[in-house]
DNA sequence: TACACAAACGGAGTCGGACTCACATTAGGG
DNA sequence: CCCTAATGTGAGTCCGACTCCGTTTGTGTA
């Protein structure tokens, strides 16, 4: 309801230091902070930060749409730039640095790529429209395979985004990437 | 610590009752099922069940570890059979099988590919081990590419465990599987 | 068959974390 | 400056995993 009025300002600053607060624990280590902890950071209470976000999960989702919002610019520019497949696969790398970003931003991805959870409808439909574009514009040049749609490749992803903590686990994202983007092409109408 | 007394005939009785019943749960739709309702339905009280299970996660983790045993016994057979690069096509579609079989194993596939909870170790090895021995197979024959290892795959295939519960997301995990595979094969020596 | 006792059972109680609500405080329009 | 609706507060509720210890029971032995 941020449209209805305009919010008051010492609402707005606490909203604000809430989102800073939690941006801190989620994209650092401390995925699973404690909404008691994120809101003591901030320097408010419980209360208010229910006040400001439905639940924990709003929170969390609150956090990490920028992120989302951030990488699905990217194909825009890609595409002005780059034949359609050679987009598709940066785009797929840069999915893999927002994925390093921090354990946080890996779970979130996580969570919009391979779970169903209500929360991240939204983000999830954005990307998906975005590999659609990706993948669209490959299927009009014949480079890449016309028989998969967005939200398919999205789940596919799941798996990469997943990864964390493990030792060199950036490269065999990368790798699963690359696996993705070799099996697009494969069987294309003008496979390179 | 079953190995060190062959454990009393109600003990025994009482355990399987209650992987019956948490079977009859995980697998079913109530994935989240409540320990308390476990043990309701198994007839026995919550202190019994966790006499016999460490913790929630150690009953889960027994459930699954049968599913994943018969699943990661078909490689040898498989292999008897088919070509390579024929073997994984078909173990891959085997694992979405296995994947169908309930709400619950999609969500236990998904934990044991897609993240690095200790509960899963063993069945994470034992699949990643299972995936190693068909991708070097296919890597001798020369129809697989052989840069890519059983872990890296297993990560990949994260993407398709995860999914559930949306219209038709068994032809879309068929076609994640195939896409995989496809890049698998792409650039092989021998690829077809 | 009876006994003894270790093993197993039961379930009320603890604990931790997300979330609520009734009251206190305050921004900011008039 | 005052009024009031918007906002802030944090003790308290709720819920679910897990613990603890008194009670019951299976079973090896005499």
């Amino acid at each position: 309801m941020p449209s209805s009025r305009p919010l008051r300002a010492d609402a707005r600053r606490n909203r604000e230091a809430l989102l800073a607060a939690a941006r801190d624990a989620f994209l650092g280590d401390d995925t699973d902070a404690h909404v008691e902890e994120i809101a003591r950071r901030a320097g408010v209470a419980i209360g208010t930060l229910y006040r400001h976000f439905e639940t924990r999960e709003a929170l969390v989702e609150e956090v990490y749409r920028k992120e989302v919002d951030e990488l699905c610019a990217a194909p825009g520019e890609l595409l002005d730039h780059h034949a359609p497949d050679e987009a598709l696969r940066r785009f797929l790398l840069l999915l893999v640095d927002h994925a390093a970003v921090g354990k946080g931003m890996a779970v979130a991805l996580e969570s919009i790529t391979a779970t169903d959870s209500p929360v991240f409808d939204n983000a999830r439909a954005q990307m998906a429209n975005t590999l659609t574009r990706l993948l669209d514009a490959g299927a009009r040049a014949g480079t890449l395979r016309d028989d998969v749609t967005g939200p398919t490749l999205l789940r596919a992803l799941g798996g990469i985004c997943a990864m964390r903590a493990t030792e060199g686990w950036q490269a065999e994202a990368r790798q699963i990437a690359a696996l993705l983007h070799d099996g697009l092409r494969f069987g294309a109408p003008r496979a390179t």
